[in-house]
DNA sequence: CTGAAAGCGCTTACAG
DNA sequence: CTGAAAGCGCTTACAG
């Protein structure tokens, strides 16, 4: 605790404006903007007169004036989902350093893998607090297409899976990794070297991306010959806890699955954890995959799925940019491919 | 790829205005503005004409107009060095947390943990961008506090460590947790369980925190009667691979050291993986401890420290809402001290 | 090289 | 209950 009866910010209150250092160099507002901007021809002696006067006021111009003013805000928000995976980081890392070489800047926006969030996020680009939006989205209703239908600046979503949007002539460019395929795959895998039991992690329930992932899932069963048993799945979460609770539950069952596929990463590394606190071995006693490709996945030895984030982010970002300089090419769909990496946890033939 | 010759907005170019809206109502501005805002009377049978004209022209307010004119944004930024580190994820729930609930939104920022970076984002509070700025420093240097005080708005600063500014009339609050006692706490355990030959991973050199926590291993060690040698101490950087490459070194000296202190966990847990990668066991062969405790600790079982990370966030967020709900109290220095966490990595006296 | 003026899209007293 | 008008802080043709 500080003391000294110092008031919070007595004397910076009211923030000088343009007019005010235009008054105290004694020439007009727009003669101002011009030396400040470097825009135009001002005389040496007087652009010194207003860097004094502005620097005397501790002038700072007003970003509100400009961007009504000139309807460029040069900021670019990238929403994502969920702050506690570290899969968004490598996506983060793709866009800034795209929108940075160009001089926007970027604001990260957080939606809880919510629709509500999905939509403030998409309300922040109509009120035109940024000049263009990367939404990574769980969503795939009506409502946010109509929603980004009314947008004057561009958005590009960028999707863990998006088969339902592609080709629909939806108003934006897409950016996706084939989750499905990813999916399937590790089922595919797991089959593949013997497993017949295989439980699946499923996320959270009513969540458009996790619907398809469970997809994959049946399909891959199906297609590998195997029935599906509904007490094998288990709705959660898409969380470590959510893998954790599961990979408990699974585990205990008295005719428990040999293998467990995860929906991503944070709950195959629940899973893990659950299996070893009940005394179990991964592998050995059971095989598991994730997707997503943490970093913690490669320490514990889980096989996953790599999942291109880093250039989905670069992508994303490349075609944002290029709406924004105007670009008025018909809308595309970028797709790309989870890598299956094959680590201990499922490297062993049944 | 998808065709059809859709072009990019072609019928979106241009936002209809509030004005475009009253004339289509017929009706004036002001009367759009109290209908859409639910202030002051507005008669029904209007009002619905207004609300039927804004759907039509799917209007949606300009929030730079708005600001210019409230000289509020209802945004609050928070500045994060790294998106990597989930230390800070349980900073951006407890910060959402409030704001949200006052209606403000909150943005994201990500400075790098440089000061340019840091400045950047407060020079977005300056311009206006935002009503306030939550800003997790890395930095000390008087420019940022020069800078901070050319901002009308109010900046809550996050430290990790952060005994230089206490009490120097800064203008701004702090809320900061006493890493330096997080360090020596470390050091002074793996002294009490035995060892003299302690290595340290430092992080970044010339990163202000990181310097506080050199600072701290040193008198540790001193005041534990340890000799300080240079060799076990590897600058590189607070990441996890800065960690592998200085666990890699120490681990390999002729005369290594018995244990090593990370300066943060990112490094312990890139030190676990040489460490293993080089055969040799932890604990066993080397003990260790981290700070931040981090998820991947508690499953391997290192050492570290709790950081109330959530704890902060919250408190910043509430320090900054008083602020901007025009609280003068004088400026806060608020401090918490990391927790230690006892785990397999250092449990056992040497 | 500089100034006067219009206008970006909104809100808010103030009249009526 | 509604309208006319001022003004928030800026930029940008346009004159001179």
């Amino acid at each position: 605790m500080q003391d000294g009866g110092k008031k919070a910010k007595e004397m910076t209150n009211r923030q000088a404006s343009i007019t005010d250092v235009a008054r105290l160099a004694g020439v007009s507002v727009g003669t101002v903007s011009h030396a400040l901007n470097s825009v135009g021809y001002v005389k040496q002696e007087t652009k010194e007169k207003i860097l004094k006067a502005a620097e005397e006021l501790n002038y700072v111009p007003n970003r509100a004036g400009r961007i009504l003013k000139t309807r460029q805000t040069r900021l670019v928000m990238l929403a994502i989902p969920d702050t506690s995976n570290e899969i968004y980081f490598g996506m983060i890392e793709g866009v800034q350093k795209e929108i940075k070489a160009l001089g926007y800047s970027l604001l990260l926006y957080y939606t809880n893998g919510e629709l509500e969030g999905e939509l403030d996020a998409v309300r922040l680009l109509q009120e035109r607090v940024v000049d263009g939006l990367i939404l990574v989205h769980f969503s795939y209703k009506q409502v946010l297409l109509d929603e980004i239908r009314r947008c004057s600046g561009p958005a590009v979503l960028l999707g863990m899976c998006n088969h339902l949007w592609a080709g629909a002539g939806h108003p934006f460019d897409t950016v996706s990794i084939d989750v499905y395929s990813g999916i399937y795959t590790a089922v595919q895998h797991l089959a593949k070297i013997g497993h017949r039991k295989i439980g699946y992690l499923a996320g959270r329930r009513n969540v458009d991306v996790y619907g398809q992932r469970f997809a994959a899932y049946r399909d891959a069963l199906k297609d590998a010959g195997i029935p599906y048993r509904e007490e094998y799945v288990y709705w959660n979460d898409w969380t470590q806890m959510g893998g954790y609770s599961g990979g408990r539950t699974l585990y205990q069952m008295k005719d428990r699955p040999t293998a467990i596929c995860a929906s991503n990463d944070l709950q195959a590394i629940g899973c893990w954890e659950a299996v070893r606190d009940l005394g179990g071995k991964v592998p050995g006693d059971i095989a598991l995959t994730g997707l997503d490709n943490l970093n913690i996945c490669k320490i514990l030895g889980i096989t996953s799925f790599d999942m291109k984030e880093n250039l989905m982010g670069t992508e994303a970002a490349r075609h944002l940019m290029s709406r924004l300089s105007g670009s008025q090419m018909s809308y595309q769909d970028l797709y790309f491919r989870p890598e299956i990496q094959v680590r201990d946890s499922s490297l062993y033939t049944l």
